[in-house]
DNA sequence: TATTGTTATACTCTATAACTATA
DNA sequence: TATAGTTATAGAGTATAACAATA
């Protein structure tokens, strides 16, 4: 069976038969599965009116259990401090987290996920997990744990 | 060896034992991994000073040897008619691209490569393509074609 | 009326840098 | 002087819809 990928090595091939584009298979279908994977992320996150950062915000605040700076989360999620301060007013805005300001350093605060942000976000969670298991559904259990590997020996090598 | 995935799996085992993340270790780590390689395929880009949806247009007509119509160029690469427009408009200005009118139908017409848009694209894929070779460099060959088999086995599913 | 392609508008998101307050 | 966080600005890129010309 051949998919869009296969279609456009053939026809590398025939314009450029001296080429070696075997690379183009690997990448271009990780680039493909990451693009349809997202779109249909993102459709799961609209419907909890927020985005893949924002969700991204609450959940690594839910997962730590403390709260964190901003400095911290601009780090952590690889944004600008600017963009990091303007997606945190967007979320105390909504009510689903609170600035804590330290009594130690009174240039900083942490960032406290709300009550609601809690039931928000471990909502979003749920959603989430069940989207992406609907998003694995083509492969079975051993396919996914060979996928999980190949990827984890890329991300360690990159590191 | 342990990844960044298996750090964030590891903590929400901690606080939503009940939970089942372990497609999350998938998906997450595919959607990081394409972030990575996103960035790195966007620096070779920049050095010939085109942007991935510019090397995308420019490739697409250089592996189809036919001018393609926008129409058919937006509807390939997955863009609105307007942004197409935009992007046909700053590659005629750099002298890339030309349009090339209908006899048969006179509101169409066809995007071909110049001379000087063939060279640029040659340049181009080449050094994407060494790029890719390096992506890659973490796997084997027998990796790689697993990982090509499984992404395919993705893309297929979801058509 | 429908379609092709362009243009105008508005929107989202970001990085950068200026800025305030504090260390 | 350096750092934490916010705010202001400008830029890139897009989709949408209005538009002109033609089918």
């Amino acid at each position: 069976m051949k998919d869009q990928v296969d279609g456009i090595l053939q026809q590398w091939k025939q314009i450029k038969p001296e080429l070696d584009c075997s690379s183009m298979g690997v990448v271009g279908r990780l680039r493909r599965v990451d693009n349809q994977w997202k779109q249909q992320l993102d459709t799961v996150f609209k419907k909890q009116e927020m985005s893949s950062i924002e969700f991204d915000i609450l959940a690594t605040l839910r997962r730590s259990q403390i709260p964190l700076t901003p400095t911290e989360l601009y780090k952590t999620l690889m944004l600008s401090s600017g963009a990091m301060s303007t997606r945190i007013e967007m979320l105390v805005k909504r009510g689903l987290i609170e600035r804590v300001y330290s009594e130690q350093d009174r240039r900083s605060c942490k960032v406290m996920l709300t009550d609601q942000g809690i039931t928000i976000i471990d909502l979003a969670l749920h959603a989430h997990l069940e989207n992406m298991d609907n998003l694995l559904k083509p492969l079975n259990n051993d396919e996914k744990n060979q996928l999980a590997a190949l990827l984890k020996k890329l991300l360690l090598a990159q590191q």
